[in-house]
DNA sequence: TTCTACCTTAACGTTACGGCAAGGTGTCCG
DNA sequence: CGGACACCTTGCCGTAACGTTAAGGTAGAA
């Protein structure tokens, strides 16, 4: 019932590997909210959203660089807001781009598997 | 005019980088079926055709090996039969789970990309 | 307290390339 | 024939995003 887990059942959840995990952290991209008295990470929820974020983004290809970037603009400190707009939209055009180009590589792709099911058929 | 092309204009043609084009060759996936006296890479059309079924192959998340091993299947010696089949039928089996896997991926990074959007229009 | 499962950092290995340097090749042009 | 110039060669170091031990500390139950 503890409001924190550790980073086996984060893995468990998402899917992710520990390394995975503890990589994203080190770059900066997904931090735990807090760490037990020995030293062990501890993930409460906003933790988790970030890391299935990145876990929908990885398949356009961002780097975790980007990754990290976009999602300091997704949270942001009500400063100046302008420039965060236009490169938040930059990220939203990129990443519109980028599905159209995952999805004619799945067509691609389909059709390749359809053409070696095909040739076991007759093989 | 000449049935056989440099690397250069492989490169055009295939959208892959001739660093790409040549580390295929290193890892014995794409090897050119020619070299000119002064020692150029010399690719004929099936060398082409090889190309661009690892471009098909490569968003499916198999690695260069297992691609060169599938291009090995496919273009098979006459010898014993049997156990290839029966890869083949592995191989193809796993591009219709991976195809699978990716369409979901594909579906979270439209809802991502969407949300984006979205996000924007309101801002 | 001791066992066990889970965790820690550190460090080296891997895949699939990118980038650059130093130099050879092919073809055309004067 | 001698450059000029685009294109090519090998070699080597660098990078991203992790995987894989190795050596040892922590949390909670028995």
């Amino acid at each position: 019932m503890g409001e924190h887990m550790q980073i086996g059942e984060v893995a468990d959840r998402t899917g992710l590997s520990l390394r995975t995990i503890r990589y994203y952290e080190k770059v900066g991209l997904v931090t735990p909210s807090a760490r037990s008295q020995g030293g062990f990470r501890l993930y409460a929820e906003p933790d988790l959203a970030r890391l299935e974020l990145v876990k929908r983004m990885k398949p356009l290809g961002f780097q975790l660089g980007q990754m990290r970037e976009l999602l300091g603009l997704l949270h942001p400190e009500p400063s100046d807001r302008r420039p965060e707009v236009d490169r938040l939209r930059e990220f939203s055009d990129s990443a519109e781009r980028r599905c159209a180009e995952l999805r004619a590589k799945l067509a691609s792709a389909e059709e390749f598997a359809q053409a070696l099911r095909t040739r076991l058929g007759q093989g």
